[in-house]
DNA sequence: AAGTTCCTTTTGAGTAATCAAAAGTATAAT
DNA sequence: ATTATACTTTTGATTACTCAAAAGGAACTT
């Protein structure tokens, strides 16, 4: 049987690299697992005897189809929940992340499929990251980040991936929901700063905030 | 930090003796959690350091008040998921029990609360179980065993403890669900068996099924 | 080419749970 | 009082993780 850690791990590491083209290093899996580089190790052992990873020692690792097919069903089951709690029993979205990470293992496949039609198969989670429908596919949009527009550019905001809940706290303050229409006002690269208007908020964000912030061209 | 593993032996200790007045033995107590003696005995010793449980060797152990709030509270989380997959997802009241078995250590307070309110703060799940508030306190309705009517008498379906899927199902196509007026026909503890008449239906149940059926008396 | 740095892997040890089987205890039966 | 039975506890081993710290490998400088 697959253990809530293996989850856990085949998920880091598709989130790490959604597409599976990139070896993932010991240590980014092990910070993106919260565990020390020798007990990624390890994992990453028993990982790769099972057939969920490849391995090239001193090299990187990556997910087998087969891992990468579990890990997208963990993906969907997380991110399902999340916008259950949200939408349906009207939980904060700054903090359904926690709550999700600990359901996306204990939920059963009929439970997420029946929450998936209660909410009329939706494609995007509560942050704007993509849901993987039944059969594993990610729906494909073409966004942009925020921190690659130009002045003057009129974009709405169709994802915020980062987890934080004091970030998602000002993201709402300053009007940055999803759907927001805003305009980039301007933009320093050498201040590492871009400022746009959110209706009446006049925002200005670090490109490191800025590029965990995705938009989508009007 | 409770694992879902001693939360699951102090919920069987719970079930085993609701009013925390009887000595379980160390067999019981294995039989309910399905493991082996041994490795209750190894479970009690830690609850006991804990302070979840009293025991005294070769004799039986008792939640403490400090176990039994705790053990009520999982209790209560399994009942409130029961219900809210059955109102909420239109689940089958036969399968909800598995599922609630692994959600009761996965959902938060916060989550079951408002699952709480959505439901309309109700007090027994799809079995008829009691689902204790949340200061832990079960509510009390005074019911009758089935096995323990006498013929000619009118009650209603109060409750049907009986976790298995295959009995639920029977019960449901002989129409004994909650709520159910029925009447006891005939009653013969030689034959060890109760017959009733349940709208067109006339079943016929051994008395160690009956017993697991409560009733109300109208 | 040698050295330094950074990262990865190995090693050894600990925790939380499990089981099978041996050893011990209490109760009931003769 | 002895024995048998039935249950409980102990023991020793296993699995699935974890960490800290030692050892090893790859790559960049100089």
């Amino acid at each position: 049987m697959i253990t809530s850690t293996v989850e856990d791990y085949l998920k880091a590491l598709f989130l790490l690299d959604p597409n599976g083209k990139k070896r993932i290093a010991t240590g980014e899996l092990a910070k993106a697992t919260n565990v020390t580089p020798g007990s990624a190790t390890a994992m990453i052992k028993t990982l790769a005897e099972a057939g969920l990873v490849r391995h090239r020692p001193h090299y990187g690792v990556q997910l087998t189809t087969t891992g990468r097919n579990l890990a997208v069903h963990v993906v969907r089951r997380h991110r399902i929940v999340e916008l259950f709690l949200v939408k349906i029993l009207g939980m904060d979205w700054g903090e359904v992340h926690n709550e999700a990470e600990k359901l996306e293992h204990a939920v059963s496949n009929e439970v997420i499929e029946r929450m998936d039609a209660l909410l009329g198969h939706p494609t995007a989670d509560p942050h704007g990251d993509p849901i993987p429908n039944a059969s594993g596919e990610l729906p494909r949009r073409s966004l942009t980040q925020l921190s690659a527009c130009k002045e003057g550019d009129h974009v709405s905001v169709a994802r915020i991936h980062n987890q934080d809940t004091e970030f998602l706290k000002f993201a709402e303050e300053s009007g940055l929901l999803l759907g927001a229409k805003i305009t980039i006002s301007s933009k320093s690269d050498h201040a590492d700063s871009i400022t746009l208007l959110s209706g009446e908020h006049k925002v200005t964000l670090g490109l490191a905030s800025a590029c965990r912030i995705e938009v989508e061209h009007a």
